[in-house]
DNA sequence: AATCAATTTGAAAATGATTTTCAAATTGGA
DNA sequence: TCCAATTTGAAAATCATTTTCAAATTGATT
């Protein structure tokens, strides 16, 4: 992440962030690490990570804000799909998505811009079972 | 849906949700309505429209709930493309989406669930201009 | 058209996650 | 060490959403 200034606080906030497997909620995080940091801080950064795409954020049926670690990517793309069942989250690394852009821009005239894309459905884990 | 009573407000709400063409939250409505129903009413039928499956609720970046009914379209596909300049937002209506899903599905296992996709960018029209 | 139980309505209050405020603490450079 | 920029966090504020509950409405049955 961008950052100006180092702080013990949010060594500890991505340290715990980068290790959850599944959705999580800053609740989570602020007990998980028990008290040492506040809440205040824990939303501000998640925030950030947030808005810098790390964190992909989406709303539960409970109306908390639930949040999951993208691995930093250093891909051409952005594209993932979503488990609805599992959670997971899995990125597309095939050619199929440069493609799919190439024929955006080129049969629809549409420049994309790279960004974020999350598609949900069921994982062939859970499609299984 | 499945109602008991037949009142004038469900009618009202009803109607109101089905001429909406874009995402919409519960104050839209209510604004919208004049205050002719109350707010509370609203969110309460609008949940039970959503537990229904008659509407798709998503989170904003204003942290509010924004819905979308999924009746009145018969699209196979729910794609678009969004310009982040003048905003237009255009049905992507071509076979490349059900090739793409097809691929997900057949070479990645993956099983989509039909839900709206939205991909920022830049317009025929705005590239030019 | 009256009765009645089930359901619905909505104003007001409560809830609770998230944001804002702001003074104190910390960081990192000079 | 000094200092400006940044960060922290406790407390307060915000605000969408839910809950409460008494009054109104619905629809079925006489």
């Amino acid at each position: 992440m961008k950052e100006i200034y180092k702080t013990k606080q949010k060594d500890l906030i991505i340290e715990k962030i980068a290790s959850q497997k599944e959705e999580f909620k800053v609740l989570d995080i602020y007990n998980s690490l028990d008290k040492k940091v506040g809440l205040t801080t824990i939303y501000r950064l998640v925030d950030r990570l947030f808005k810098e795409g790390l964190l992909n954020k989406t709303i539960g049926d409970d109306n908390v804000t639930y949040y999951q670690y993208l691995e930093k990517c250093n891909h051409e793309n952005h594209f993932y799909l979503k488990c609805e069942k599992c959670g997971n989250i899995i990125h597309v690394d095939c050619d199929c998505i440069k493609d799919l852009m190439n024929h955006i821009l080129n049969e629809h005239n549409f420049k994309t811009n790279n960004e974020r894309i999350i598609i949900s459905g069921i994982c062939s884990s859970c499609r299984k079972g």
